[in-house]
DNA sequence: ACAAGATATAAGTGTCAGCTTATATGTTGT
DNA sequence: ACAACATATAAGCTGACACTTATATCTTGT
């Protein structure tokens, strides 16, 4: 049953979005609010849903606060949807060429 | 984008529960609705909401509607996870010795 | 034909999540 | 000290959604 708060809190696009982001490289809130249509309070809230599911950790530096993903805590994301996606050789394909893509 | 329907339906618990007990074994409406505490249409809209993302499909005999589940619906939140975990250095260290072995 | 059964749809309701604005808290530079 | 800045928190609003009961639709058995 630990998967149900990721679930949730992956649920929302924006906080989606903002998870994808921070998995690329480290950013503080002003950067985040950056391609949102949203408020800086809504950015805030929705970065705090992440941090109390442990998606995205924050490091303070003055009066900026970086956030950065966390992606392992998805783990009980993936043993979920390992455990329920039967359909692995078309995976293993795409895992392989991910793993390509990302040799580089 | 195409995993934001996924993420949406299975966010819901009960809906999850009834995509779970439907991947070990077709079963009807009825069948379904033992062990949960909700109503009967509850179940069924439920099972629409799972239809329309593809997560189950429909059989109907007679009066019955048997559902199962379709795990290959899920192709597009495997492919999200898969892309964000792997940035979790450890899971691609498990992801290639999974291939290595599967080569052989 | 009709009653009982299985499921779906309709309509209404309450709750909750995400949004907003306003404000608080802490920090930096002058 | 104070103004500007970066972020967080508070409070209130709104829409979406999961639920309910009531009813419709279709099927089966007598």
């Amino acid at each position: 049953m630990i998967e149900a708060e990721l679930f949730r809190v992956l649920a929302d696009p924006t906080r989606r979005a903002l998870f994808e982001r921070l998995v690329a490289r480290e950013m503080s809130v002003s950067d985040l609010r950056e391609g949102f249509s949203v408020s800086q309070p809504a950015i805030s809230q929705h970065l705090a849903a992440l941090r109390a599911a442990g998606l995205v950790e924050e490091r303070r530096e003055g009066r900026f606060a970086y956030y950065r993903a966390n992606p392992e805590a998805l783990a009980p994301l993936v043993n979920w949807v390992d455990t329920y996606s039967t359909f692995w050789p078309k995976r293993i394909e795409r895992l392989k060429d991910l793993l390509r893509r990302m040799d580089q």
